[in-house]
Formats: structure tokens, C-alpha cells, sequence
DNA sequence: AAAAGGATCACCT
DNA sequence: GGTGATCCTTTTT
């Protein structure tokens, strides 16, 4: 059980997007422990991809994309929704989000979470989707920019899971039809079968 | 100072 | 599978 290095997302987005399934996600916070397993992980990656917000070129909101790997992009979606990046690149500009993860450690502390949030609601699949995960979690934009390869709060685990290219499933990008032609790009990845991905 | 834009969620059919 | 609710940050003037 080790954890994630820098060299892990010093590599290709695509490639780190993959191998991120199967990961164990930590955040050790304030008010307690949450682990999970991912599952849904989607790539944005160069400023050639329209979905990428590094493509709006480099800004203030979009300055950690063109940064250092292994560090947290998080920006607020729908005026509602904190969402979970990591920076991950070989060359130039990129993240992995964190769409989903199955929840494995502190399931009341994420309940409560969700108890107490306006938009979601506590269920049987707590972090199926990109803004509960973060919820689930207790990310927020006080965690932009953290090292995850470096943090005692927010880490990643490899506990020797490896999901084959068998139960590697690949498909559109959710939520990006804005995006002419990247739309269409297969940057979504998710594991065969599982309960806690956000959609098929 | 003002405007616009959403990498969603829950609920309905 | 589709629709409406919802509102804060970023960007632009």
C-alpha cells in the first residue's frame, strides 16, 4: 500500500486516467476519514481539447492545469459543485476529474455530508458522481492546489488493485456537447460492472 | 460593476 | 432518457 507518486501523473493524461481505477482515494480531514476505490475517472488533456479548460487559454481559474503534476485542480461547477482534478501531464497541460469512487471507509461521516448539503441527497451510491464524490469527500476550494503526492489530507493509495483492459471501459466524456469536436472524444473511463459509476 | 456560463443532481416518464 | 432547478465564480466591460 503505497502512496501515489509524482512520477505517476507525470505521464500521459489519457494513461493516468486509466490506471487512476482501481486507486484508493483518502481524505483525512478535521472531522474524520474517508477512503474509496475509483471507479470513473475522465481525461482533459492539452489546450487543443475544447472541453479542457486550459483550452480558454491560462487565467487565474485555469493557472494549476498548466502546473505542476499531482497537484488538485478544483473549480466550482453550476455555482454549486466543487469538482475533484488532478493535475496530470507529460508534457504541457492537463487533469484527470474524479467522476465516481466506491466508498470503503466512513460511510457515516460521508452520510453526513450529504445530510447537509443543499443539492444532494444521502443514498445507497453516495459518490456516483463527480459533485457528490467531492461532497463525499469534504473537498472544496480550500484544497485547490494541494499536493496529493505530498499531503497528509488528501492522498492516493495503490493497494495493489489493477483493473485489466478487459474491465477498462471507454467512452464519451459526460456533459461536454459544447465541445465541436473533442466532444466525441472516448476520454471517459470506468470499470466493467460497476455499481458506483455515475451512468452507463 | 455587470453578465454569462456551466466537466451536475434529483426526479419524472 | 430527458427535463428543470439552481447560484457562485470567472471573465469581461
Amino acid at each position: 500500500m503505497t502512496k501515489l507518486s509524482k512520477q505517476f501523473f507525470y505521464r500521459d493524461t489519457v494513461i493516468v486516467a486509466q490506471e487512476l481505477l482501481g486507486k484508493y482515494f483518502v481524505s483525512n480531514l478535521k472531522d474524520g476519514k474517508v477512503v474509496g476505490k475509483i471507479v470513473e475517472t475522465e481525461a482533459y488533456k492539452g489546450i487543443d481539447d475544447l472541453a479542457c479548460h486550459a483550452s480558454k487559454g491560462k487565467t487565474n481559474r485555469t493557472e494549476a492545469l498548466f502546473g505542476e503534476t499531482g497537484r488538485l485542480y478544483i473549480y466550482l461547477n453550476y455555482g454549486i459543485f466543487w469538482l475533484t482534478n488532478i493535475v496530470a501531464h507529460r508534457d504541457g497541460v492537463g487533469a484527470v476529474l474524479i467522476r465516481a469512487a466506491e466508498i470503503t471507509e466512513g460511510f457515516d461521516l460521508v452520510n453526513n455530508r450529504l445530510s447537509n448539503h443543499r443539492f444532494v441527497k444521502p443514498n445507497d451510491k453516495p459518490a456516483s458522481g463527480p459533485g457528490k464524490f467531492s461532497v463525499a469527500f469534504g473537498i472544496n476550494k480550500d484544497f485547490h492546489k494541494e499536493d496529493v503526492t505530498e499531503s497528509c489530507k488528501i492522498y492516493i493509495e495503490d493497494r495493489g488493485v489493477t483493473i485489466s483492459k478487459f474491465d477498462l471501459v471507454e467512452s464519451k466524456r459526460i456533459g461536454v456537447d459544447y465541445a465541436g469536436h473533442c466532444k466525441d472524444f472516448l476520454w471517459r473511463y470506468y470499470i466493467k460492472n460497476n455499481t458506483y459509476i455515475s451512468k452507463k
